[in-house]
DNA sequence: CCCTATTTTTAGATCAGTCTAATAAATTTG
DNA sequence: CAAATTTATTAGACTGATCTAAAAATAGGG
């Protein structure tokens, strides 16, 4: 209860699509070198030098000429903070307004910037404070406290059964294609062998369908959770990591009404 | 269903806010001056000559130097589309998110030139297709056609017995005043005396309250439909113009949840 | 350790939207 | 009707975000 001696400092949108890029860099583990900024943003290389030298001499990341930048904790804080609007609103997307989990990431991308604190804090309280997104990402609370996931990719999974956690690919063809073979957040499946180098991996999508079949970027984007009940056929589980499903509160889900 | 043979032609928001402004000028009956265009904008009048010169060229307006801007068939197409936009805002903000009507209008102006027209359109339907937005405006239609309404206002009001109609001044201070004095869309009121030239209008707000007094700035943005029954103690009613309230549909109202 | 390839930064420009100060047109008034 | 006042336009400049092209730094491979 300290206050708020923070200055409200507004930032443009622009900016806010900086940091929210960064934290998407970090989060992922790399280095947020220049290009890499710039390929995420689709701007040129340069104007994303000019803008993070800007953005350093406001305090919001640091940044070393030739390596990249790292966000401070008050860029972070914003980053979180914008991650939240985002993700609030595609569930409010989603849920209240019916639309489908391809079509929520691009309007979530506009209005938040636009919404106020008021507006996200009553979209909050009507979800029921929702943890996750449609995607099955975890939505920021509003202290800006992030759950941690422990989910692993589909890429890297060995074989077993799984449930699916969540689709870190915004895509909307690639998204209504998974909605169309029946893959979403918590769907079950199996897999019968670990991703192959080359060439697609084979998913058992429970709900007795046809067997899916997706490319190494596709594998990549999807994160799943071990279930420890009902091993698969041949294949022991991994070990320790069964988590259990109950990362968040029990919520709506991300089910389609 | 002549096919979209429109360019999309998609404009900035600043744009909107020239188009929406002529719009409103035009309907208050005024000539859109620079100078006029610039108060309601609040920016410089050399920025509005610049701007009218632009949107004259793309052929979204007329504009005469030294007398002002017209709005082409496009232009308001256009302006009414943004007015449909905000005032659809403001109904869901009021009606879903619980918002006061003094708090409508703030955040709607920024929503407006943020959401998408699928957006819009669930809002619509959840909405029931309201008719009027919190503050009795009139929503244009999803084709941009616009209620003709029939109020008067109260500045000009002879003594009588009215309804309130619309409130056409978005200040929060001078909203939730009325708001505290029971002054609403749909509050029944009766008046003694025309409005003085100088000095306050005195109303008496049904449901027994304290008489309301009111500044000429403030009777001016107040506009009420006569009521034909119960005429008022003294005063007989105008004469013709008993439109009778239904001038949208039944709805919701106004009402605060 | 030097040369090439890649990545990054610098330099210089552009565009939209805005401003202030100065000039010019229109309007009001003595 | 001409002077004074108001309103509008021109001129010149700035800011934020972007670009392209050229120069510079870093990283790898012989």
């Amino acid at each position: 209860m300290a206050a708020d001696s923070q200055k409200k400092a507004t930032v443009s949108s622009t900016v806010e699509d900086y940091l929210k890029v960064v934290l998407k860099i970090e989060d992922m583990k790399q280095r947020a070198s220049t290009s890499r900024v710039a390929r995420h943003l689709d701007v040129a290389d340069a104007t994303v030098t000019d803008m993070l030298r800007k953005l350093k001499k406001v305090g919001l990341l640091e940044y070393k000429p030739y390596y990249g930048a790292t966000l401070t904790r008050k860029g972070r804080q914003m980053a979180v903070r914008i991650l939240r609007r985002h993700r609030l609103l595609e569930m409010f997307l989603h849920q209240v307004l019916g639309y489908g989990w391809e079509q929520v990431h691009q309007e979530a991308e506009r209005l938040e910037h636009a919404v106020s604190d008021l507006f996200i804090s009553r979209i909050d309280a009507l979800l029921d404070f929702p943890a996750q997104d449609p995607h099955g990402e975890a939505i920021p609370d509003a202290r800006g406290f992030r759950q941690v996931e422990d989910d692993l990719c589909l890429s890297e999974a060995e074989p077993g059964s799984y449930s699916v956690r969540k689709v870190t690919n915004s895509d909307p063809e690639f998204l209504a294609y998974l909605d169309k073979v029946g893959l979403r957040p918590a769907t079950r499946l199996s897999l019968q062998e670990k991703a192959p180098f080359q060439g697609p991996l084979k998913l058992l999508p429970e709900s007795g369908r046809e067997p899916v079949y997706l490319g190494l970027e596709a594998s990549r984007s999807i994160f799943v959770l071990p279930l420890k009940d009902r091993p698969p056929a041949s294949a022991p589980l991994p070990e320790g990591r069964a988590s259990q499903g109950s990362v968040g509160r029990p919520g709506r889900g991300a089910g389609k009404e």
